[in-house]
DNA sequence: ATTTTCAGCGTACAGTTGTGCGCACAACCG
DNA sequence: CGGTTGTGCGCACAACTGTACGCTGAAAAT
């Protein structure tokens, strides 16, 4: 054991390497390079072990991507969630989810980024990964916008679509917001309240006639 | 010269090469490898060419990366524009529009995989230039949306803003599209249509009350 | 006190990558 | 016809990849 500090535990000394593979892996994302061009022996390198090493903590990189992938949708689930269930502040609740989601984008470029490309990814288990996020957060809003219409009186038509098409929205307004600079930001977050509250609009109006 | 047939002219001879790059990469595209997973030397072998002979035609896998960009969108543009242009066979607009992109999605999957992907890419370059497509199709649909609107008189709140909803969902829906078996194609079809009815009735609500 | 476990290391190897160099030889031009 | 052009080639090289193997030494278990 050459590392300095001779104080921890195995069990502790062994998740710490683990997670600084993880750091390494997110500080290169964060700064703009992209998963797939990482190398094992880079990331390795990075973390300060022996390329060998790496296996210790991960069977593949593709176990190191999954795990990024999981851990970072699930910080961002939590987020949103905390959003939709509190109840709403001052905002309208479209309003505090476009910008807690925006701010979470804004603050993790690298993460965000890599979850949004691999969404589109070829390598099956990434893109399952993404697309599993993107589809949880749809349900969760749909319902949420299938309980808020009942309780307010305004049926909406096809809530679950209606849902589907907000994250849809939501995601692709993100990818731009990564490379705007931060002065056009809150254009960028108007612009994508205006297109949520027009599905809402949409879906209240089909709700209406048919169905 | 080792070229089997030697009745071309070099003109000729050259573009053919270069199309057989083209081609070889599609090809990859096609087969399901990402784009940058493929390496100059690798489509240089399935072009039937020395590596080395690869800087005769592109200076960069980038460059090849850029071309196939650049004609898909074209040939994308192409097809959308004749939808749009061409008066409406007896399918609604909406309809026409999505079952033609879609249509062009899955005759085309390695390239419309590209596209999505490199929409979200850490190469500038690409990302450029795939975003650079979605918006010219976004501006194209505002623009129509916005005529037709007014020929109805109807009009139309934020026509460039549902236009971009819809183009979102629209290349969104195109991922999901993509491993989705043949079977279940008209089902993604038709909620695709929905939801961009859902964004036109949201935006003739809009234009209504305010503005 | 003794044994077992196991994170981390160094070495080594075969494979692949991009690319510089110079040559061959058919097409083209005068 | 002779000279130029330029596509295509093989060779070579240094950089980098993933990973197999066996060892070390401290922590944990006995």
């Amino acid at each position: 054991m050459k590392s300095p500090f001779l104080k921890a535990s195995r069990r502790q000394q062994k998740a710490e390497t683990r997670q600084r593979l993880i750091d390494a892996a997110a500080g290169e994302l964060a700064a703009g390079r992209s998963f797939d061009t990482l190398s094992l022996r880079e990331v390795s390198k990075l973390a300060g072990i022996a390329p060998t090493s790496f296996y210790r903590h991960f069977h593949d990189m593709d176990g190191l991507g999954l795990t990024l992938i999981e851990e970072c949708g699930e910080a961002l689930r939590k987020r949103i969630g905390e959003v939709l269930n509190q109840a709403s502040d001052g905002r309208s609740l479209i309003r505090a989810s476009v910008e807690t989601l925006f701010e979470f984008f804004y603050e993790n470029p690298g993460m965000s980024r890599m979850i949004l490309q691999e969404s589109v990814s070829r390598q099956p288990a990434f893109r399952k990964a993404a697309e599993k996020l993107m589809q949880t957060m749809a349900r969760d809003l749909g319902e949420y916008l299938e309980r808020e219409a009942e309780e307010r009186g305004v049926p909406l038509g096809h809530a679950r679509i209606a849902a589907e098409s907000m994250v849809a929205i939501l995601f692709t307004a993100g990818i731009g917001l990564l490379d705007t600079p931060a002065v056009d930001r809150d254009e960028h977050t108007e612009t994508a309240i205006v297109q949520l509250r027009m599905i809402m609009r949409g879906a209240e109006a089909m709700a209406k006639v048919q169905s």
